[in-house]
DNA sequence: ATGTGC
C-alpha cells in the first residue's frame, strides 16, 4: 500500500482524500477517531477560512465517538460542535453533548403538498401571503396559535402530535408522514425547567425569527418520477414549506444542561478541546435527564410545526374557497435537524474490534449510538424499520429547504447513508455570510423589491433586518450542496421547488 | 437559533 493520497492543508488542518468529495482528517494526538467531511473544492473552499474544520476535529474528542466524525456537504461553524455535523457516540461508554445538538432542539422542515398548480395560484399571490402573515405568528417573543396553559404544555411535551390529533389541529395522516409519527417515546417532561416551559406556553404555533420561515412553492424538476409519484409530487404542484423550531423552550432546555454538566461534569470538560462540547458521560444522570428533555422539546417543535400546518391549511381553505382536503393538503413529511436520538447501527470494526470506516472494516456489529445530527437530516434509506410504513419502500423523503430566492430540495435516503453517515445528509444551503455582515451588504427592502419584480417571489417579514440577515446571496449554492449528497448516493435527488410566496419573522 | 450579554 503505497499509493501516495492527495493532502490540502487549511489553517495547519491536514486533509487527506479518500475518494470523490470524501476528505479525511486522519487521526491523531488526543482525538479518538478520526473525521471526514464530505464536500467539493468548491464547498471546501467556503469553509476554509472558518472554525468549521477545526471544531470537527475537536469533536473526534468527545468520548466514544465511533467510526469518525462527520460534516455533511453544506457544513459550517457552530457553536461548539459544527453546524452540519454528525458525531455517533456509543450510549454506553460514550457521552451525549448538548453542543453538538444545538440550541434549537427539533428545529426542522415539513412539507405539505396541494392539488394546486402554479397557475391556480397566479394573481393571488400577494392576498396569499398577506393572509399567512396575518394568521401565521412570526417574530421574536410571544404570541402562538394556542396560549397553552400549564397542563397544555406538559401533555405537549409528552405526547407531541398526539396532542395535536386529540386536539383536532392535526389528522391521523399527519402523524403516519412525519419522523417518528410526530412523537419521540422518550419525552420526559419532569426533566424540562419550570422556567422552559414558561417560555414555551405562548409561543406554541410560531415562525420564530432568523432563517426560519412559511414558503409557498412550485416543483420546477421532478428527477425520479417513480419516487416522486410515491411521494404524490408532480411538475407545476404548488407545495408548502414549513421551517422552524421549538423556540425559547428549546433553547431553555440546552443553555439549562450547558450549565448543569459543565458543573458537574467538568473533569469531562477539562480532556475537551472546547468548553462548547460539554458533553455528560453515557449512563450518568445527567445524560438520561438531557436525553429525556431534549425528547420533550422534540415533541414541542412537531406540534409548533402541525399548529401553523393547522392555521395554513385554513388560510387556503379562505383563499382558494375550497377545503384543505379538496385541496388535497397533505403532510408529505416532517424532518428533524438538531437533535441526538439513540439508533441502532451496522458499525465496521477492524480485527481489534475498534470501529473503522466500512471500507477498512473485517467485520460488522451492531451497536448502539446517540447519533447527533446538527443541522444535519436522518436520510435513512428503504427497509429501515423507523422510515413510516408510507415509505419504507421507498426511502424517507430528506426536505433541503435552500434560500428564499432559491428554492429547495427534495431527496429520499440513499443507499449509502447508513454505512458512510450514520444515516444522514445535509440540511440547507448553509449560511457564507455573517448576520452582522449581511445587513452592511443588503437592505431589506431592496432585496424584497429584487426578488418579486425579478423572480415574482413575494417576501413579507416582520424585520426589514431579518430580510437582510437572510439575503440569497448570504447562502452557499443548494444546488452544489445536493450535487454532493446525490453523488455520494447519501441523499438521492427527487424533486425541486421554487418559491412564490415567503413569510417570516 | 434566542425575552439576541455577565
Amino acid at each position: 500500500m503505497t499509493e501516495t493520497a492527495e493532502t490540502r492543508e487549511y489553517d495547519g488542518i491536514e486533509l487527506r482524500k479518500v475518494r470523490e468529495f470524501v476528505w479525511e482528517i486522519p487521526q491523531a494526538g488526543e482525538m479518538n477517531a478520526p473525521a471526514r467531511v464530505l464536500a467539493s473544492d468548491a464547498l471546501l473552499e467556503q469553509i476554509a477560512d472558518d472554525k468549521t474544520l477545526q471544531q470537527l476535529r475537536n469533536a473526534t474528542h468527545l468520548p466514544g465517538i465511533t467510526t469518525y466524525a462527520a460534516c455533511m456537504p453544506d457544513g459550517h461553524q457552530g457553536y461548539g460542535f459544527p453546524v452540519g455535523g454528525v458525531g455517533a457516540t456509543d450510549t454506553t461508554d460514550g457521552c451525549i453533548s448538548p453542543g453538538a445538538v444545538g440550541y434549537d432542539i427539533n428545529c426542522g422542515v415539513r412539507m405539505i403538498r396541494t392539488d394546486l398548480t402554479y397557475d391556480d395560484i397566479r394573481g393571488h399571490e400577494e392576498e396569499l401571503v398577506e393572509s399567512l402573515f396575518a394568521n401565521v405568528p412570526s417574530g421574536l417573543g410571544g404570541g402562538g396559535i394556542v396560549d397553552g396553559d400549564a397542563d397544555t404544555v406538559e401533555a405537549v411535551l409528552e405526547r407531541g402530535m398526539e396532542w395535536a390529533l386529540e386536539e383536532g389541529y392535526a389528522t391521523a395522516d399527519d402523524l403516519a408522514h412525519c419522523e417518528d409519527e410526530g412523537r419521540r417515546p422518550d419525552a420526559r417532561p419532569e426533566f424540562v425547567s419550570q422556567k422552559a416551559k414558561d417560555r414555551g406556553r405562548n409561543q406554541l404555533g410560531s415562525l420564530g425569527s432568523g432563517n426560519h420561515f412559511l414558503e409557498v412553492q412550485r416543483v420546477t424538476d421532478v428527477f425520479d418520477e417513480g419516487v416522486a409519484d410515491s411521494f404524490g409530487l408532480t411538475e407545476d404542484q404548488i407545495v408548502v414549506l414549513i421551517h422552524c423550531g421549538s423556540r425559547g423552550l428549546g433553547h431553555q432546555v440546552c443553555t439549562d444542561y450547558l450549565r448543569a454538566i459543565e458543573k458537574r461534569h467538568g473533569d469531562l470538560l477539562e480532556q475537551l478541546p472546547d468548553k462548547e462540547l460539554a458533553a455528560a458521560p453515557a449512563g450518568s444522570e445527567l445524560a438520561d435527564e438531557y436525553y429525556g428533555a431534549m425528547c420533550a422539546a422534540i415533541n414541542f417543535a412537531w406540534v409548533n410545526r402541525q399548529l401553523i400546518t393547522h392555521r395554513t391549511r385554513r388560510v387556503f381553505e379562505r383563499v382558494f374557497r375550497a377545503d384543505a382536503d379538496e385541496l388535497g393538503m397533505e403532510l408529505l413529511y416532517d424532518v428533524a435537524h438538531n437533535i441526538a436520538k439513540r439508533e441502532v447501527h451496522e458499525v465496521g470494526i477492524d480485527a481489534d474490534g475498534t470501529a473503522v470506516p466500512t471500507e477498512d472494516a473485517v467485520d460488522h456489529e451492531e451497536r448502539e449510538l446517540y447519533v447527533h445530527r446538527k443541522g444535519a437530516t436522518r436520510a435513512f434509506p428503504a427497509g429501515r424499520e423507523e422510515v413510516p410504513a408510507a415509505y419504507r419502500d421507498v426511502g424517507q423523503p430528506v426536505i433541503i429547504p435552500g434560500s428564499m430566492g432559491a428554492g429547495s430540495y427534495v431527496l429520499v435516503g440513499g443507499d449509502e447513508s447508513l454505512a458512510q453517515t450514520f444515516g444522514s445528509t445535509a440540511h440547507g444551503a448553509g449560511r457564507v455570510m455573517s448576520r452582522t455582515a449581511a445587513k452592511q451588504e443588503y437592505w431589506g427592502e431592496t432585496v424584497q423589491d429584487e426578488l418579486r419584480d425579478q423572480d415574482h417571489i413575494y417576501v413579507k417579514a416582520q424585520s426589514g433586518a431579518t430580510v437582510a440577515e437572510e439575503a440569497p446571496g448570504v447562502y452557499k449554492d443548494v444546488d452544489e450542496v445536493v450535487r454532493v449528497s446525490d453523488a455520494l448516493g447519501i441523499g438521492d435527488k427527487v424533486a425541486r421547488t421554487f418559491p412564490v410566496c415567503n413569510i417570516k419573522g
